[in-house]
DNA sequence: TGTAAATATTTAAACCTTTAACTAACGTAC
DNA sequence: GTACGTTAGTTAAAGGTTTAAATATTTACA
């Protein structure tokens, strides 16, 4: 059904049933009833392809994932998605697979930005009105996405100031979580960070630093071990915290699966958990409810990081004057739970 | 840019230019090479809009999700993803946050049946070739979604013979697993059902029964219970299996979370896994991984279930007649793992 | 009743592409 | 030298919408 049959069949101009639909007061009330009724009995949608070329504006959001797969990508769309909805938007949704490509070489930059760029195209081909970048988090991917389309980062980071991201505290969680345990008594803390390269394991290694530095607590290296984010290696990092002479009484890792290693790590140690070692994970993942003790942890605010994102991309379509500020950081909440106890020491 | 700019520098027609960039053979060498070139430097690329207009093909699927935070819809999408990228179709998402809305109201079809099929008019605006609709598992979903374009069921389905479904066989796996605890001396086995409703938790439960009745092992509906698909309901359901004077040997749960609810029951009654208890889950979430001991369970082709669904709508639209089948069902695998042992009674 | 002003409706162009139909130029064969 | 076929290119319409400009109709008022 197009705008032509209806107005054929309500004996008037296309330009007519046009206007009447976009309630154009250039139509008069009976016919712009009449109109409305047939479009409604014959269930008309105008078709988007066809505004969109002539008015230019596709209501369009395109999302480029690092990795569809990655635990809070969903909820960062679905966030998008909400945003989408409530301002009558579409998504467009491409996958990078990124993950995937650079499993091994992680510096081989080139290699890849061919790969992205080339989704890129292809999600500019719908003439999006922006872009949104959910990346993988650890890389500063400066200068790999190339358009003059509106674009904006989340959960990744560029180093240029002209771009837009969505970012959450790193540094605030982290000291909150540091500050938490000392102020259950806590002083020797391990923690368990992500990747040397990791900018917000960095972040978050920062924000333990000015925790104990605030309480005068001085800063042990041989309690910062490195997890590279896994399971595996989080326990062995735990087992090297844990079999040191003066070992810590609490475990801060960086994330969940550290965290869980962190538990497997007590346990074989014959370490109670968390009568003798208070254990924290970051991220929040629905892990922290299904083990033993339950896991206290870091939630991150990524719905609201998408919905934020999607309102981005309109205010830069619609109104870029009224940006205060190209960056946003919203604040992560510390989630407690039964991994958390007072220092007995 | 667009064909009349570069038609203008290339001192052709616009007609010239379009066939020149679909490689036709109306165009000398000379003049394709050149406009080719011209393309390539103007960094040209065809309006998606403008061609689908013209075509009526638009290379789009659209996906309409019941729940784009469900574990396996990331998957799913990433599946539909690859086909798309093999076969230059771009994707189009929808949310229809089923879920959120039906949470407690589970049978009011009516109700959210205008919500969906509103998402969808929002998805046909853009003239997708095809729709593929991911569920969210447990509910009959025929005669809620309308429209006359192809439309692929997956993760979810319909009574209808006519409809395009891609599922997994969750019978076969369910007779599986009972078979190899079978095979390992357990007479005894519990399970832990979905709600009563669940059409897979029942055709689980079938392949349970089926390969009790193929030992010869008399079902015992005792050691069957409802865990309604939730870690404490599956924690309750294990208490009551293992308070039993004869209690079962080894217990089935048709999820990870009712599985790790098990678990958690076991070690409250001080019953060990896997010497005194065999227990295995379904649906190889990444949590089987981090419990200990490490959990058994049956993993589900998600991923090739997305890949299929695009191919169907693929195929649907180009070659019908070639379809051999509109239902495809997969075989699960099943993931052992710590949590099972030979019987020891 | 006549005219100006306001209101209602239509025409036609534009967005960018594809493609059927047409034209022009050239070569070949008789 | 005419007729025909081929090749290489152009013209113009179509797809569905929006919207400025033009036109038609009604209303208001002298």
């Amino acid at each position: 059904m197009t705008l032509k049959e209806i107005a054929k069949i309500a004996g008037v101009s296309i330009a007519t049933v046009s206007y009447a639909l976009n309630d154009s007061d250039k139509v008069s009330e009976a016919v712009k009833e009449k109109i409305l009724k047939i479009a409604a009995e014959a269930n008309y949608k105008p078709d988007k392809r066809a505004q969109a070329l002539r008015t230019g504006r596709a209501k369009l959001i395109g999302i480029l994932t690092e990795d569809i797969s990655f635990v809070f990508t969903a909820s960062i769309i679905r966030g998008i998605y909400k945003f989408a909805e409530e301002n009558n938007y579409h998504v467009v949704l491409s996958d990078t697979r990124l993950k995937e490509k650079v499993g091994k070489h992680y510096e081989d930059t080139a290699k890849y930005k061919d790969d992205i760029n080339q989704k890129l195209e292809f999600l500019l081909g719908y003439h999006v009105d922006g872009i949104i970048y959910i990346g993988s988090h650890d890389r500063d991917i400066s200068g790999i996405v190339e358009t003059d389309k509106p674009i904006v980062y989340t959960y990744c980071f560029t180093d240029s100031d002209s771009d837009y991201m969505i970012l959450y505290d790193n540094t605030k969680c982290a000291y909150e979580v540091t500050d938490r345990l000392i102020k259950k008594g806590h002083r020797k803390i391990g923690l368990i960070r992500g990747p040397e390269a990791s900018f917000p394991s960095n972040e978050r290694f920062m924000g333990y630093q000015m925790a104990l530095m605030d309480s005068r607590i001085p800063l042990n290296l041989s309690y910062v071990k490195t997890g590279e984010w896994s399971f595996e290696r989080g326990y062995e990092a735990a087992m090297e915290l844990l079999k040191q002479e003066d070992r810590p009484t609490a475990i801060f890792a960086l994330n969940d699966y550290m965290a869980l290693g962190t538990l497997e790590a007590a346990e074989k140690c014959g370490i109670k958990v968390p009568e003798e070692l208070s254990v924290v994970g970051f991220d929040n993942t629905d892990m922290c409810n299904v083990v033993r003790p339950r896991l206290s942890s870091v939630s991150l605010p990524v719905e609201e990081m998408g919905y934020l994102s999607a309102k981005m991309v309109h205010d830069i379509c619609t109104c870029p004057e009224g940006i205060k500020s190209r960056k946003i950081t919203l604040p992560c909440s510390v989630v407690a739970r039964g991994s958390v106890a007072e220092c007995r020491e």
